[in-house]
DNA sequence: TGCCAAGCGGACCAGCAGTCCGTATCATGC
DNA sequence: GCATGATACGGACTGCTGGTCCGCTTGGCA
């Protein structure tokens, strides 16, 4: 078993720097897709270089931005208290789980758009781990209300209901509050539930 | 009232050598978002300065293709026979049309991907003409079953669930048929419209 | 303090969407 | 059939992008 290098002072630094610089450039851009990378990395203050050994492409950079974002969110509902977390009915769980991924995408609008517009070329957000384990969760849940058959389509549906660029065209486009697209998604998952 | 000029015999033909060059890559490639703009217009036999003149920018090219190919379906939809045209029961029809959109997403993924991906860059496919048009109607039929206030939302929920992304994912990524899709698909609209 | 793996940065590259303008072609009046 | 001006053509060109490369610097260990 080969000892983990550690990480060298001035990459940790830089990495936080970097992470936060893009952070901050996708939540305040009006379009995810007109931040560069060399504008993230003259804002971290650090080489174009210097970004992309550390995260590889833009890509992944957004998807650890990402990642920093949700991990609240992935923590609560792993092992946080009711209704997120695991000691609670399914039927409750599946609609707080809901509420909260459009919560922080309301929240994040920018970012959240960023990564599903340019998460990732051929593979889009269907192919994130982050997708595939969220969608495994709720399919599970659903199974124990709907049954196997249905479960998998069923939390697909589900999550195309929270897509961020769907939740932005109904928000700012069309002008629904937050609070009434959270009630229209909760009757929805109720409705959906109910078969 | 100005006399419309006619369209030159020559520019004519080349907007449909474009069109056709364009339908054709998009439709083969297997991510659409590698068809350059010099990849059709040397497959359409133009210079790229013919291609910008005709149609603008890359989204409009994608959109004019796109066009073409829902031609047809938005023609049953306005003015075709049951179940899609207007002679219809709501509930049925938009189950038809739910149907009908699947499978022209299925058949023209590759296009239909390019579309949802590059359509626009902060509008996306919500602002497009067709998906309000769709929107719309959806909206209309759906308050006739569940009322006005709850129609925009379900409206909205239905066009999620057959999103070109979403149904390759299922399809190739899964492994789902088309077949069981689709009566997914007929599953879940009927249920939603249960309420 | 000396050493070297690890890390750095910005010049560099290929490829992209979109522009420009000198040249060629079409349609029309005669 | 021909002259003529509007229309359209094409490909060199621009500016910018994501991503690579490599000579130089730095941090951490002995």
């Amino acid at each position: 078993m080969a000892v983990v290098r550690e990480e060298r002072a001035d990459a940790a630094r830089n990495r936080k720097a970097i992470l936060e610089a893009a952070d901050e450039l996708f939540a305040t851009s009006d379009s995810p897709g007109e931040v560069s990378m060399d504008d993230i990395a003259r804002a971290a203050g650090v080489g174009k270089g210097t970004l992309f050994r550390r995260f590889g492409d833009r890509a992944n950079l957004i998807r650890q931005v990402y990642a920093v974002r949700l991990a609240p969110l992935r923590e609560q509902i792993q092992s946080g208290p009711p209704p997120l977390g695991p000691d609670t009915p399914p039927r409750t769980r599946v609609a707080a789980i809901i509420d909260a991924i459009a919560v922080v995408k309301l929240d994040n609008a920018h970012l959240m758009l960023a990564l599903e517009e340019g998460g990732g070329p051929t593979s889009g957000i269907y192919g994130s781990a982050d997708y595939v384990g969220v969608h495994g969760l709720l399919r599970d849940l659903v199974a124990t209300e709907l049954g196997v058959g249905r479960a998998g389509w069923v939390a697909h549906v589900l999550l195309a209901t929270v897509r961020a660029d769907l939740l932005r065209h109904v928000t700012e486009g069309e002008g629904m509050s937050h609070s009434a697209l959270r009630s229209s998604l909760r009757d929805f998952v109720d409705d959906t539930l109910d078969h």
